[in-house]
DNA sequence: TACCGCTTGTGAACGCATGCACAAAGTCGG
DNA sequence: CCGACTTTGTGCATGCGTTCACAAGCGGTA
């Protein structure tokens, strides 16, 4: 497959709409691992690395060196054969293919415990996350400053989150009030949700949810030392372990 | 592809063998949804719901029906044709798998914001993982009671995880420390880490790490705000949209 | 008992993601 | 300028996960 370049049928620069014509076809797990990618390069770069091969930056990932040039061929051939990449231009192309040559506000709701463990972290602005909004339906914390924001009642969040463009919302309230929230924000135009309450959200089809659930991942968690208890137990009486589809290996 | 029963093998009963033989099939996405029925059912139990239908549930879970019902055939089947789930059988079942019939005790490292935040969360003693242990290498911080657990200094960390049976392990420290902690907590025989910090951590085999990293998160919401945008521009400029593979088309 | 309508459980097809293996494309030393 | 060596980019095969569609099975009803 050749990529034919300088057809010059659209009116933005052939490289440009070359990016954000392959944007639409990054798989979602892609788009994942190169956000890590990032932030390892990113890491790279303050260490004062200019290049990098595939094999390194894999390494350093954690993930199989085939499948990062895989990842990184979605977004374009920017590396050079018999050398490697150049850290700085990888980054920038990362950066904007993940949409981070803008910033997106965020505004946090509910400042509890975890709300306020948010607004404090300093790690989101640094990466193009500003928080600019927080809300809370409690009264004894409404004007009070959290992470040098002051806290909002949940009544403004249409006019705040307007006002300041929040295009990411972050829900921290408790499990029963997130759909309602859900809906405020999404009534004040917010597109992006990050959910922290262990509850589906029910959104329309415009709107993007991604869902932080704790439980959920020591579940999992527990799933696999339980999974490996039976294994090891299985394997002490005698079981050989051969797998379920059973298929005799070595010809 | 059968399912061969009856086989007698083990020594275990037949009921409880089958059960650990599948543990082993279940896929990993499929995990992690039947955490999510299990919450819901749970919901469901509290509210007074007896039964369930894999229509009712899949809509309260936010998933297809089809895939519910493979996901629980995974565990087995203990449904009834024509009439549905009893929530009770469905919610023993899936905690079963999960290995949720023991408690799984947690040791928090690093109390800052985040630390105080799953310190003093209510909800993981309450679903079987209780926090038993937490730990930092502030000594401002340690003896000083945190959700009713006092801290321990990080290199008591060896004998009181030994000692608390700690299986799984929460990293909360900056990103420097957190490979050395992560360490630290292998070597005190914990085999399932959760980890906060922005790092890949490197860790033997037998032990199982899963990681919450909030910028990734952020990141794909700004990956999905920038696709929309790009297309919506396509549009408006009158790009039909065609790949870059794109066949020319031309009358 | 025989029939009917409903819901489960699952075989089979499909589509996406992963990993392999290698040609293409570059660098570097002579 | 050439040939040896290195590393990328990707076609292809394989495996996993999702979805569809329907036979099997159960409860209710006449
Ligand atoms: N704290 C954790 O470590 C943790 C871990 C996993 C999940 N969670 C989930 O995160 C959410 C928040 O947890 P938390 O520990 O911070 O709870 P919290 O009770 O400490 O804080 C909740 C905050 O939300 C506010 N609130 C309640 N209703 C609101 C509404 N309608 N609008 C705006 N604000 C509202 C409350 O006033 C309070 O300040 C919960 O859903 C919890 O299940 C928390
Ligand atoms: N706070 C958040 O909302 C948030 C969000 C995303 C990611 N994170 C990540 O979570 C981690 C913790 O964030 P935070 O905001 O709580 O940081 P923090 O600085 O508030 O707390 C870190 C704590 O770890 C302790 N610590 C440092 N080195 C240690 C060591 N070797 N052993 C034990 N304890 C040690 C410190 O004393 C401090 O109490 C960071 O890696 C951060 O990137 C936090």
């Amino acid at each position: 497959m050749v990529s034919q370049r300088g057809e010059g049928e659209t009116t933005t620069t052939p490289a440009e709409a070359a990016d954000k014509e392959r944007a639409r076809a990054i798989p979602e797990a892609a788009v994942a691992r190169l956000a890590v990618y990032l932030r390892v390069l990113s890491g790279m770069a303050e260490s004062g690395v200019t290049a990098v091969s595939s094999e390194e930056l894999s390494q350093a990932a954690g993930v199989n060196a085939a499948k990062l040039r895989k990842d990184l061929s979605y977004i374009g051939s920017y590396g050079t054969r018999g050398v490697g990449y150049d850290v700085e231009v990888l980054v920038s192309h990362i950066e904007r293919i993940l949409g981070l040559t803008r910033n997106h506000s965020v505004a946090v709701v509910g400042i509890g415990n975890l709300g306020h463990a948010l607004a404090n972290y300093g790690g989101f602005p640094g990466r193009g996350f500003p928080v600019t909004a927080l809300f809370d339906v409690d009264a004894d914390l409404v004007g009070i400053p959290v992470g040098g924001i002051p806290v909002n009642h949940i009544d403004e969040i249409t006019e705040v989150c307007l006002e300041r463009e929040v295009s990411i919302g972050v829900i921290a309230t408790p499990p029963p009030a997130a759909q309602s929230v859900c809906d405020r924000l999404v009534s004040a135009g917010v597109q992006c949700i990050l959910n922290f309450a262990p509850v589906v959200l029910q959104v329309p089809d415009n709107v993007e949810v991604r869902k932080v659930d704790l439980a959920v991942e020591m579940q999992i968690l527990s799933f696999h030392v339980a999974r490996r208890a039976d294994e090891a137990a299985s394997v002490s009486v005698g079981n050989n372990g051969l797998g379920v589809d059973g298929m005799v290996i070595r010809p």
